[in-house]
DNA sequence: AACCTGACGAAGA
DNA sequence: TTCTTCGCCAGGT
């Protein structure tokens, strides 16, 4: 259980019901901007018992790039955000600029960040 | 140590 | 706009 491993863990929980969040977007939030690929590999050693909701997270461009069985995790993974809310299209993508996570500085402070980190984060990830 | 593998993403063609 | 390539990071072999 790597330090970064936790931090993304606690983030993940962070993300509300009806909201997402982006792999990239976790890894800046847990202090290394450039490990999304991290993120996604953390994700597949998950189990239910952590208590993490995992089908928060999607890619960038809003696809659900869960890897799976044909289409079965995605069609869970679809369901699970639709059941919050979310809308889902046939081709499993969401507007990721509509329910994309933003935390409030407050959140952000929690994080323990480096402050010029903390003010770059802040100013990517704010409407 | 060297090399491979991702639930990624930016950049270039 | 869509497809490739390449860097990133940690863990496995």
């Amino acid at each position: 259980m790597s330090p970064f491993k936790d931090r993304v863990i606690q983030i993940i929980r962070m993300i509300p019901k009806g909201k997402v969040a982006s792999y990239s977007q976790i890894a800046a939030y847990a202090g290394l901007p450039r490990a999304a690929r991290e993120v996604g590999w953390i994700l597949n050693g998950i189990e239910d018992a952590e208590d993490v909701p995992w089908w928060r997270v999607v890619n960038k461009k809003g696809y659900l790039s869960i890897r799976g069985n044909l289409t079965a995790d995605k069609e869970l993974q679809k369901k699970l955000l639709e059941n919050e809310g979310i809308e889902v299209g046939e081709d499993f993508t969401l507007d990721i600029k509509k329910y994309q996570l933003v935390l409030s500085e407050n959140e952000l402070n929690n994080l323990q960040l480096e402050g010029e980190y903390l003010r770059s984060l802040l100013l990517k990830y704010s409407k």
